[in-house]
RNA sequence: GGACAGAUGGGUGAGCGGUUGAAACCGCACGCCUGGAACGCGUGUGUAGGGAAACUUACCGAGGGUUCGAAUCCCUCUCUGUCCGCCA
């Protein structure tokens, strides 16, 4: 969430910033007035408050039924009723001014470049060269049904389009990637932890998911529960409502689950293989920092998700993205795209975003510092979408006569 | 799912409808004591909003209600514990 003081102290600042997600000046404006509006109200309520407390204290002091007492139960009456109707307007102002708040995005980072789409992204480095085919590499999908490891019908069959089943080898790559993911980030001081995958209102609220995309999410029929759309919402929100201590920090955390997402919106887009589905699984990465450690976190963050893509041997590239491509509750976020030889580009298959406070501010995330409490900042990363990662071994991997060699790291999981 | 019990500050735990934002103890911080420490003694120590400050408002699981005044009384909900049922 959006510091509304932010709009207050400096306003111009803040709407360049956030032209870069493409936010109006209108609205932050409209914002500004709706929080001026509803501190005014929350004085005047202060103040009559302050007089009712104040002059309920002489009850024990006057004589029962003397002139006094009545005329002052008659003035207190009075005054009631004026808390009572300041009470409705502050609430209803800031219900309007939450409202608003609740659906503008994070503010960006300095050096998160100005764009609108994937096409304004920066180039931060290429890792390894990707290999020549002497044939003509076929696609995951196709692969994935020569080899019996992906049965789409029977995903359809048993639930719908867009579910999978993965069987064989491919069944036991993907358990042998989730567990060489595990054991990588552990390396690099990511604790495993082991989540619920269905959550409620308020968790989703926390992270930024809520109000806002209510739509692309799985809900449980007559519960406020539902399915996560990524593990970073459980994991993050571990700690909502909590005052850390600060030698607990920086927390780091790694947990594998399955996701759920509607894909509302996302079209006809990549309708074949397993890129994109209503279920996968992701090994993901979060961690709670201080204030001034996010920067560099973030770093050593996008340094493990893209070594592990290095031990697999897959060629990948690190792109800055710019405010136009960059998720809702993001401040920067670089994404990492595998190399796939059939669509011969480049595909994200995980995305590392410092959110600053945005999340903690939303979930009440602090940590102790001396003698202030202070928002922590979160972030979170794919430390790689599992799926997505079985799709590009598949493709970098296959041979001519179609079959599929399997990593040397992943040897000995499988 | 059924029955009962409970929910108070970093922790344990008192709280009569009005000097209780909250006793006491523990913890923590600072000071004194000491060569240094422990012990002991003293002081301080919740969160959030507004304000330059003085100060002020809200918060005792959440939301409503009664009252001039609610941690305290009433209602609803949530969660936790115990027992029963059902189970991986």
């Amino acid at each position: 969430m959006l510091d509304p003081k932010l709009l207050n102290k400096s306003f111009d600042e803040t709407v360049a910033n956030l032209q870069k997600k493409k936010v109006s000046a209108d609205l932050l404006a409209q914002l500004k007035d709706l929080y001026l509006v509803n501190k005014g109200f929350k004085l005047d309520l202060e103040t009559a408050q302050a007089y009712q407390n104040d002059k309920s204290k002489l009850f024990q002091k006057l004589a029962k039924n003397s002139e006094e007492l009545n005329n002052l139960k008659l003035d207190l009456a009075n005054n009631k009723n004026k808390i009572a109707e300041l009470t409705e307007k502050v609430r209803d102002s800031e219900i309007n001014l939450e409202k608003l708040l609740h659906t503008i995005p994070n503010i960006t980072s300095n050096d998160v470049p100005f764009g609108n789409d994937e096409n304004d992204n920066v180039l931060l480095e290429n890792i390894l060269e990707p290999r020549i085919f002497h044939f003509e590499p076929k696609a995951h999908y196709e692969l994935g049904e020569n080899n019996n490891w992906l049965d789409f019908e029977r995903g359809a069959k048993l639930a719908k389009s867009r579910f999978t089943v993965i069987k064989g080898l491919g069944a036991r790559l993907e358990r042998a990637l989730i567990n060489f993911m595990l054991d990588h980030n552990r390396e690099y001081g990511f604790d495993e932890v082991s989540v619920p995958i269905i959550t409620n209102s308020k968790s989703l609220f926390g992270t930024g998911q809520l109000p806002k995309f209510e739509e692309d999410l799985f809900k449980i029929e007559g519960e406020d529960l539902y399915l996560i759309p990524t593990s970073e919402v459980t994991l993050t929100n571990i700690f909502n409502d909590e005052i850390i201590n600060i030698d607990q920090l920086p927390i780091k955390m790694t947990a594998v689950t399955p996701c759920f997402r509607k894909e509302a919106g996302s079209g006809g887009r990549d309708i074949r293989g397993i890129i994109r589905q209503h279920q996968f699984y992701k090994v993901e990465l979060v961690a709670i920092t201080k204030q001034e450690d996010s920067d560099d976190i973030l770093e050593k963050m996008i340094e493990c998700s893209s070594s592990m893509l290095t031990k697999l041997g897959l060629p990948h590239r690190k792109m800055l993205l710019c405010g136009g491509d960059m998720g809702f509750s993001a401040r920067k976020t670089v994404d990492i795209e595998v190399w796939l030889p059939s669509q011969n580009k480049y595909r994200e298959i995980s995305s590392v975003s410092n959110t600053g406070d945005f999340q903690a501010r939303r979930a009440n995330i602090r940590y102790r510092d001396g003698k202030n409490n202070k928002l922590a900042h979160t972030l979170n990363g794919s430390s790689l979408a599992v799926g997505r990662t079985l799709v590009a071994i598949m493709e970098n991997y296959q041979q001519a006569d179609g079959s599929i060699e399997i990593p040397e790291i992943l040897k000995k999981y499988l």
